[in-house]
DNA sequence: GTGAAAGCGCTAACAA
DNA sequence: TTGTTAGCGCTTTCAC
């Protein structure tokens, strides 16, 4: 393995010039720069992370806490994960995957060691049991969601009561006066990481001064379970002529059943979804729909919190404005109503 | 910050005794021992990993590569990543997320800082640019997948092509004649990962042998993409019976466009998939299928990894045995063939 | 069963 | 602009 110090030796300087060479922390003159990076060339080194982590207690890592279930949402769960590794790697850090299975632990044991320079946390619960530890921690940390009580964390997130008012408004725009949400299924309700009930709020509240007729109803994403869901929504709401979709699973049985049904898209049913871009793009229609912006809520993360890393930043809260795209899949509400 | 000289000036005893009752690597007294661990708690020490790794020269940390390409094959890969890292902290290494942006540079600059200990590559090319530098690196890796030269490497992946020939003799043992295989995209297979190739390969070959007729059609996962093969398929093939599906997002699309076509399942069509169990069961008929075991792939790169890390084991190749589940979506060939 | 002490390879004062 | 040097906190040999 080689060493700085042999770097120095070769290069017939000494050690902390090296250093500075790479850490460009003082100035270093031309020849003195080029003959260090020569050497640095010909023997092929790399500085050891260990030690250097343990100089200058700083591990230029970033932990990433994913959620604890696997199979919720896992489309853009891998998505943020992806943008926020290539964003790090970008401003110089690596990143540390952490599963939720060790649970609130994780955190303590990551950054109680200098593991990791700052967290970031993914799926926040609205009242997380992981953000005491963090706040005693005192490390750099931003969450991507929003809890209750977000007291000095740095927090970012699609603002998505504005994106349930979005769609209230677009339907209620196209003449729709009737509209149902088939919502993420009941166990993400349960756990209460806020998204899906800020999305239903802002859309009752639009929908309201709007004068649009709600029903919600959360829903598995397994083809029966939205046949089941469709079947007793069209008994309740025969008049219904638009749906709001907030589970990226239920969008292709929905589209499905709706053809089997005779339903045309957009005559008869509007349909409009909060799902990632690609997933609105992919499927036998092209849906109209508020994009999750999962890369760009990666990306202000990591961005945060390098400023916070950097000690330039407080905590606050980001909302990202949501975009609602008009796409194929709704259109003016049918003339009989 | 704690450190262990405090945890030993605490309970009275040398750092070096700290030392072994953390690591268990000498024969302590019990009493000894009890005082350093409760000093250790009351002081909430947490050992600091930079200087451990420094001393040690051991990360405790496995880097892990994704895929370069986000898009493709998602649910496999997120839940390779999440088992994986699950794996790993049972044996005490923490996981590090490389992505495929930086290239093979990554393998250097992980394993040569000493970052790493090891490395784990997914979706591995059949002439991976990665190969050679890990080969030159010395340090223990293991490859989900299978690249043409696997020459000392570890390597775990699915026996495709067995896969490819369970799916063949369970449609000929049902008197299918003439079957279609619906494959990944154009683009998968020009990327020559090898897995997609295997599956057609071995479904080739034990179809000769029982006297099928395959046609076999790489395919975009888009709607329109699936619903323009299977208007060129039939065309070609009028008597399918039978088709096999390698290609998650083209399944639906499928499932839906035959039920379209008035083509019932598995009365006049069969249809086989090669994916993970979920995606057989979620959908709007339970698939039989050949599962993709992606947390059993996980585990075993990882035991391999763990292996190879004590200096247990050399490079093979593990093949995992493919199971084919029978479900609603095959039955007998239709009488009228 | 325990302690003393020599590093591990690097950073960042302090000096010049 | 560069060199000298004292650690960073831990592991592990050697000694008892």
């Amino acid at each position: 393995m080689v060493t700085l110090a042999e770097v120095a030796q070769h290069a017939g300087v000494s050690a902390s010039t090296v250093s500075y060479v790479l850490s460009g922390k003082r100035t270093i003159s031309a020849v003195t720069k080029q003959r260090v990076e020569r050497s640095i060339q010909e023997l092929g080194y790399h500085p050891n992370a260990g030690a250097r982590a343990l100089a200058s207690s700083r591990s230029n890592i970033i932990a990433l806490m994913m959620p604890l279930r696997t199979d919720m949402y896992v489309p853009v769960m891998m998505e943020i994960a992806i943008a926020v590794a290539t964003h790090a790697r970008e401003h110089g850090f690596d990143v540390l995957m952490l599963t939720g299975e060790e649970g609130p632990a994780a955190v303590q044991r990551v950054v109680g060691s200098g593991l990791a320079d700052a967290i970031i946390l993914m799926d926040v619960e609205l009242d997380d049991a992981r953000l005491p530890l963090l706040r005693a921690s005192g490390r750099p940390a931003v969450l991507i969601g929003l809890p209750a009580e977000p007291g000095g964390l740095t927090c970012v997130d699609l603002d998505f009561a504005e994106a349930g008012a979005l769609c209230a408004t677009h339907l209620a725009g196209l003449g729709h006066r009737d509209i149902v949400v088939i919502g993420e299924a009941p166990a993400v309700y349960e756990r209460k990481t806020g998204f899906a009930e800020r999305t239903i709020e802002g859309l009752r509240g639009r929908a309201q001064e709007l004068g649009l007729r709600v029903l919600h109803r959360p829903c598995e994403g397994s083809y029966a379970a939205v046949a089941g869901a469709l079947g007793q929504v069209f008994t309740e709401r025969p008049g219904v002529t638009g749906f709001v979709v907030q589970n990226e699973q239920a969008l292709e049985p929905l589209l499905s059943l709706l053809r089997q049904d005779r339903r045309a898209i957009p005559e008869d049913i509007s349909v409009v979804a909060v799902c990632p871009e690609q997933v609105a793009l992919q499927g036998s229609i092209r849906l109209t729909s508020v994009t999750i912006p999962a890369r760009e809520m990666a990306r202000q993360a990591v961005e945060r919190l390098v400023a916070k890393i950097a000690g330039e930043s407080q905590g606050e809260v980001f909302l990202l404005e949501p975009e609602l795209v008009a796409r194929a899949s709704s259109g003016p509400a049918p003339a009989g109503g």
